[in-house]
DNA sequence: CAGTGGTCTAGACCACAAT
DNA sequence: TTGTGGTCTAGACCACTGT
């Protein structure tokens, strides 16, 4: 682990557990690269990654501040940078049931969006996940099987995403997301136990590896009364487009 | 604008047009270097800049890729880092109406999310904004009396964020968010033109100015077919919390 | 081996705010 | 004037990749 992101560990922890408390004052740069015996930049770079997450501001000409934290967390969530799906977001027993795995010719939407060729292998899951036995979501994957090999009926009752990065050796990077809300269709009120008139919250995601491929593109549709997804925004650096 | 900033939108307007496009693949940093005729850290900065957008990624060994853009703009959406409103994301003709504008005291919801005292003032708007004469989201905001002064009818009927950054001379810099789905309200229904089985989407958001005040707590509550949220996620540094 | 990006240094000067 | 964060330099060494 690089040295600026072990420093701006121990100063979350410090925020988190109220080292830093008293009038949400951090100690000024030059104190921190005492402490840490490091170059100034590698301080300034520990503390932009507790920036970019919302955690601490700075005022040129002031000092380094801890951001007042407006919400509580009341349902399950999805983050901006969570990337390794449901199994990991939730807290209770997740479990799954595989409504369809078949392996298809990509149409010309899936390909586009997959960035293939029309008619290449993949993969088509359709899976709903419980937690404590309670359904949560509906996730409907689309990934090449050229790049996700050996996937079985075992994994999908598991989770994609470790057998992705530990079987695979592949590293998640980072996903795009589109997120609306919708009608509950026949299957959404089947499988997540919804009357006609309760919406979903739909999440369309097109997720990435390291080396820049787009390994997966999905449709998650989660109960609206049951989930919510975070996000934190920063408008420090405007680029005009 | 500082050096980095510049030549991360030169490097922008490159990949848009096309300079860049032959397999993907950009100049090396010290090739960069010399041509902006800086430092390489200033080169990196830049770079960093258009990684943390998704706009390029980043192959230790390789070089410096231009990301595959999987998704096409369907809807009116609005993007994770987008801070200054409805206004700013329409591309028609926006027109409010205003449904209430009074000031409150603070209860304590209220006053918890504004990181004020509860019976502090506080603006309370409702409003519905249209395009084009079509209504898109109706929205509900809470601000700070004391930090948001001044505020008439004409400022909500125009825009409440041009007025802070250009009147006020105030700057926002951050915003947390929550979104999820919802049935529709009577309220909507009304105003959105919503059959009562036609959900909305809600972005329920805490705005921070750049001294980390918080001068804004909302709900927009948008049409479930005319919107979507937008969002990258990173996954590059993760801190344990 | 050479070429790439990743991290880090030890300074420098600037912009902003309080005293 | 002092102290803060913002930018920038000119290098250094490391890690990973392909030849």
């Amino acid at each position: 682990m690089p040295k600026y992101q072990s420093i701006a560990e121990e100063i979350l922890k410090r925020i988190t557990s109220g080292v830093y408390k008293e009038s949400g004052l951090i100690p000024d740069e030059l104190t921190l690269c005492k402490e840490f015996v490091c170059s100034r930049m590698t301080v300034k770079k520990a503390l932009d990654l507790l920036v970019q997450r919302g955690l601490i501001y700075r005022k040129r000409g002031h000092g380094t501040f801890i951001m007042k934290q407006g919400f509580k967390k009341d349902r399950l969530n999805i983050a901006n940078r969570d990337l390794t799906g449901f199994s990991k977001v939730a807290n209770g027993t997740v479990r799954s049931k595989i409504i369809e795995f078949k392996v298809d010719f990509a149409d010309e939407d899936i390909a586009q969006h997959l960035n293939i060729k029309v008619n290449d292998h993949v993969y088509n899951v359709l899976r709903v996940r419980y937690i404590d036995d309670e359904p949560y979501v509906i996730e409907q994957n689309y990934m090449p099987a050229a790049i996700i090999p050996g996937l079985t009926r075992d994994i999908l009752n598991a989770s994609i995403y470790a057998y992705i990065e530990t079987e695979l050796k592949l590293t998640i990077t980072s996903s795009s997301k589109k997120i609306r809300a919708d009608k509950a269709s026949e299957l959404d009120q089947q499988y997540l136990r919804l009357e006609p008139d309760e919406p979903v919250l739909e999440i369309e995601q097109i997720a990435y590896l390291q080396n820049g491929i787009i390994f997966e593109y999905s449709f998650s549709r989660h109960r609206y009364d049951k989930f919510e997804f975070i996000s934190f925004g920063l408008r420090n650096k405007r680029l005009s487009n």
